[in-house]
Formats: C-alpha cells, sequence, structure tokens
DNA sequence: TATAAATTGATAGTATTACTATTATATTTG
DNA sequence: CAAATATAATAGTAATACTATCAATTTATA
C-alpha cells in the first residue's frame, strides 16, 4: 500500500503476494531493488539468488514475499497500471469537453515517464521500462485465463475501460471503441519498444513519445 | 488463400539452425512437432526433451538442427512471416489501385489463418497460434539487438516494410506510415490475443478477425 | 520485563532445465 | 564394400526454481 496524496494509496490484488511487500523495509527494498535488476538484465536472467544478493539478504526470504517470479512481476505491473489509471483519473476529471479529456488520456498511457519523487522505493521510469520490454509477458503465459479469473489483470483493463468510456463520449457511433482503447496502450509500449531496438519500422525518434501518432490517430478515427 | 508453388521453398537465416531442418525426415519431423508441442504446452514448458519424446528421438538429436529453443522459435516465426511475405507479394502483384492494395496486404496480417495443405510438415493454422501468443517473446529479449544485426527479424521488417510502402502509395503526405504499418501488424495480433483471453476489452468477437477494425482505421486516417 | 510470536538468515536438498561429451549403432553414398 | 554421415543412448554439469529445517534476531503483548 502505497501513499500517493495523503488519503490515495495503491492496493495490489492479495493473490499477487504471499506477504504485503508495503508492510516492511525488506519487502520495499524488494521491490526497489528487483525493478533495477530485471531493469538490468532482462526478466529471463532475473532470479530470487540474484536479487537476493543484491540486498545482501536470502534467497528464501525472498520467498517469504513472492511465490515466484513471475507473481512478483505482475504485482509491479499492477503497481504501474494503478499509478497511471490515478494519474489518469486527476488528468481527466472537471473536464467536459470529451476530446479534450481524451488527448489528457492519451498523454498519459503514451508519454515518456520520469520517476515520480513521491514513491521512494518504487521509480516509475525503470518500471515503465519494465513495461515496454516485459509488460506482455506477464499475459502470454498458458495461465493467462485462470490468473484473469484471479483478477490479476483487473487494473489493466480498467485503465482500458476508461479510455473506451471517453472514447464512447466523444463519438458514441464508432463501434470499435474497445479494441481502439487496448491497440492505443498496447500499441503506444510497442511503438515504444520498436525505437529503442528495431528503429526502421516506427516514426518515433529516439527520445519521442507516441503521443502525436496516437493522437493523431484517435482523432481522424472518431472526428 | 493460395497455395505455394511447388518449387518454392521458404530460405531461412541460416544461423538460426545448425543443420538445415528441411533436409531430413527427422528436421522435417522436429518442425511439425514443435509447433504441436508449443502450441500445445506453450513455449515456456516446452523443451527439447519432451519433443524428442513426442518424436521418439533424442533430445540430443533435437541439438543438432537447434542450438536451443529460442533460435527454433525464432526459426518457425521466420518461417511464418515468410510464407505472409509470399503471399502478400502474390495478392498485391499487379493490383494498380493502391487503396485496394492496401485492403490485400491488411487482409493478410488480419485474418484467420487456415492450414495450406502445400506445406505437409508446417501447420499453418497452428503456427498462427503461435505468432499470436510466443511471437512478441522472440523480439522481447536482452539479446534483440544482436539478433536483429545478425538479421534474424529480417522478414518481419520486410512484411511490415511492403506495407510501409503501400501507405504511403495511398498517401504521401501521411507522417507516420511506419508506426501504422507496424502498429496494424503487432495490434492485429494482440486484438487476436485479446479476442481470446481478455474479451472484455475488444470489439472481435469469438471467430471474427481484425480486418474490418484495421481497414476501418487505414481508411480513416489515410482517405 | 518476560515470554511468545513473528521475521529473517543460513544451510541443505530435490527435480527440472539446458545444455555438452562420448560412444555405439544405423544409414547413406561413392 | 568401405567410408562418411546421421542418429540414438547414456552420462554428466551447472543453473534454476523451488521446499524444508533450524537457528538467530527482532517485535509484540501480557
Amino acid at each position: 500500500m502505497q501513499k500517493l496524496l495523503s488519503n490515495l494509496k495503491i492496493t495490489i490484488n492479495e493473490k499477487l503476494y504471499v506477504k504485503d511487500p508495503e508492510t516492511s523495509e525488506l519487502g520495499r527494498n524488494i521491490l526497489k531493488n528487483s525493478i533495477i535488476l530485471i531493469d538490468e538484465i532482462g526478466f529471463e536472467a532475473f532470479t530470487f539468488k540474484k536479487l537476493g544478493e543484491k540486498i545482501q539478504s536470502n534467497e528464501s526470504s525472498i520467498y517469504r514475499y513472492f511465490e515466484n517470479k513471475h507473481k512478483l512481476l505482475v504485482y509491479l505491473t499492477s503497481w504501474y497500471w494503478s499509478w497511471i489509471e490515478y494519474r489518469m483519473a486527476f488528468a481527466t476529471t472537471n473536464i467536459s469537453n470529451p476530446v479534450e479529456k481524451l488527448e489528457k488520456a492519451i498523454i498519459l498511457v503514451t508519454e515518456n515517464v520520469v520517476d515520480d519523487n513521491a514513491t521512494p522505493h518504487i521509480n516509475e521510469g525503470i518500471l515503465s521500462r519494465i513495461i515496454v520490454e516485459e509488460f506482455t509477458k506477464t499475459l502470454m503465459t498458458k495461465e493467462v485465463d485462470n490468473e484473469n479469473k484471479e483478477g490479476f489483470f483487473l487494473v489493466y483493463k480498467r485503465v482500458i475501460n476508461r479510455i473506451i468510456d471517453i472514447i464512447k463520449e466523444v463519438n458514441p457511433e464508432y463501434p470499435y471503441a474497445k479494441s481502439l482503447a487496448s491497440n492505443i496502450v498496447e500499441g503506444s509500449l510497442h511503438q515504444h519498444f520498436l525505437k529503442n531496438h528495431l528503429k526502421t519500422i516506427t516514426n518515433l525518434s529516439e527520445k519521442e513519445c507516441a503521443t502525436e501518432f496516437y493522437t493523431d490517430m484517435a482523432k481522424k478515427i472518431l472526428l
């Protein structure tokens, strides 16, 4: 549980952890350094043993917080989408013009993320790199249907549903609001991946974000 | 659905295999059954030992064809994109109207794939399911930059480049031809994934394909 | 303050994975 | 028919992904 504003907390599905990592120093250390280590060596090479060495703690202690590294990754990605959802609620509230609301929402899911100093043990900038490189791996497993039933991806779906609702406000006649919303969110991650690794098949340049491309897309489709 | 010309052989980057699997019975058996087994149990659980048991051959024999399961998966996905590229060349050649050409290209990368009987050891229908569930994993590794230099993803990029060229023919003023093309190809895979697993955030229904959504998108953006 | 309870650390152990190496046995080809 | 090549069988290694046990330490509570 993380305080953002004084009264707002990020809550993560209890099934994702054995012991809530936000409740202890070791737990917060696991979160902080797993983000750094996954970013450094990639999720495939990441192990609890290596993390234990990094934080000068024991492998077995980490297992008391997370059953396995997959659930840790789902935890981290859930945290990220909660953080996006929270900021999206803020950014779009009290805006009456639906087009403007959509613009704000698209900015949030397409921009380059920088660290938000409100959470000392989570570096959102690094976490967003993990989202780009590893998020789809949390979905693309043989367990996805069971995990979906358990609510592992609820926050992610909630972010997309918020965008779906705004799209419907902008143009109630458009028949593919759901696909457009999920396409923008997932597509933006993919465009960021391409700009880092397969530069020839994206228009995004090194430090550019995907906002212009997807804002242009949404407006041409909906208006 | 077109058939491959009888004398046409799909050529794959030589760095992806130790011994060309197309040149022997065992090799073709590896290809055929790896597709079936990966589809059945998922790429994470797939091992050369299990494949050896399935084809009544030995783990060590499979290692003489492929260095590791990652390269086998890249081989299979390269095969798939070559097959798509070949059919796209056929489907779009001799069509003078760029919009019609784009429609044909979009159909090829968004439709539901059924087996093409021309290749007895590759079931394209099953292979396309693997593409939906596993393709991004071939890209999203820490080795992506090296492997990209080695040309592992050339065929995939060639398919996208073909679509980029058609988009430019349709509308030379549009500034995001590359991102639109890569978004359609990757996005279509993602929409198919969502219709199978996270149905609430896509408009595609069970047996529907992504053609309508992306054709509509391309036309609204480009025309 | 004493004691119980919970947390963490250290060590050991297991099954599986991802290979490599060796040798024997088929099969193909020249 | 001999030589070359391909495959099968077996063994072995290091790493991974855990589980279990027990001791040491910290924290809570009566």
